[in-house]
DNA sequence: GTCTATACATTGATAGAC
DNA sequence: GTCTATCAATGTATAGAC
């Protein structure tokens, strides 16, 4: 199970705790993690657990709370290597999607609300919040630079970005969660999803392409 | 809790530990089902269930299979009602985004996959099938209106579509579940979200208005 | 078609020894 | 920080009387 270097038990039981609670939901669905499976495959006894975690919520609490850090190092990491503005957001996008195909788990307990008493903690999900800052800077950068529409650094633009990604993303881990980001019907959309959004906000350069009334069904 | 007309003791206990469940997936998730308090809410034992259904996968089978076809009732009147190709598709846009904002539970069962052992049967799983038929006819009605680019009458039109449509409402049901249609903060975009699909399969009048690389991110 | 009784499994959590 | 022992719930499902 783990490498044992001295008289302590393991390095890092913590540690083995939450990556056996992700291997748990992965087998039985983010809703089915329980403590006395977990226990079994790190080795230890179920009441052990409790001197690392305060109860199965705290669990949830500590896997969404990493899986939204790591999403947003993710994100801001692919926005930092990239120009600011479209190539940015594409950079971003592709780096979401790898990362949820990749931990199709995680992305299920940030995305849905898939265990019924479980909420995340403002702590866990503060990483969350901040990167919706970030996408709003990044809307704004594209405008700044004039490849979007000024309308697109809104509430609005946010939530429409955010229906174009988490929509093909949520499709492909609902109907296709083992399949890669490449291969997957839904998730291997994504860049044509993308376009989507950015082919709707574009620029109304002088109105030479007239764009219909955004908000006519 | 019914209304008993004679000796038996109730009309449709059938109905009544269907609507029941539903109900009891309402307040604790949809993974969270339980023939015991369906049993408790309908006020018979628990054993008594098994008279009506098999096991607990076969009530869930069923709330999918009823909620399945009440899915296509609703999109195929829609469709009928109005004129084919974009205000047929409109108004499907609509029906399906209103229906899912009127039973979240339902919505999220056939959206998601948030029960860890169930998967419909196939019989369950019909409706949905024919109903990416009369949405792949809408399109192409549409197409030969004039009214998209060919591009749209094909499987990639279709998961864009359903991309976009999901995404707003799995959006909507994760973060506001109790939302109405017309307040919620993602489903109130719909309209805008579907928009976005439509101008991006609209037809190359001439060239006149030019539509950047579809695949390129 | 409803009931009682019961088998059987699983779980989250606590107390207290070491 | 790990263990044993235990509690108290909850759950699905079956057998068999009426």
């Amino acid at each position: 199970m783990a490498v044992r270097t001295d008289g302590r038990r393991r390095v890092d039981t913590r540690r083995e705790i939450l990556d056996a609670a992700v291997e748990v939901m992965a087998e039985r669905g983010v809703a089915g993690l329980s403590l006395s499976e977990v226990a079994r495959r790190v080795g230890i006894k179920q009441p052990s657990l409790y001197k690392h975690f305060a109860s199965l919520h705290a669990v949830y609490d500590e896997v969404f709370r990493e899986g939204a850090e790591r999403q947003l190092e993710v994100v801001a990491q692919a926005v930092r290597g990239s120009t600011p503005g479209l190539p940015a957001m594409a950079a971003a996008v592709e780096a979401m999607g790898r990362l949820a195909m990749a931990n199709p788990v995680v992305a299920q307990l940030l995305s849905w609300r898939p265990v019924p008493d479980f909420t995340p903690s403002e702590e866990a999900f503060r990483p969350s919040v901040e990167m919706v800052g970030v996408v709003r800077t990044t809307l704004r950068d594209a405008v700044a630079a004039g490849e979007l529409d000024p309308a697109a650094d809104s509430d609005e633009g946010v939530a429409l970005f955010s229906i174009v990604v988490a929509g093909a993303l949520t499709q492909q881990l609902a109907n296709e969660p083992n399949a890669t980001y490449e291969d997957g019907r839904f998730s291997s959309l994504l860049p044509s999803a993308y376009a989507m959004f950015v082919q709707y906000f574009a620029p109304k350069a002088g109105e030479s392409c007239t764009r219909p009334e955004r908000d006519r069904l």
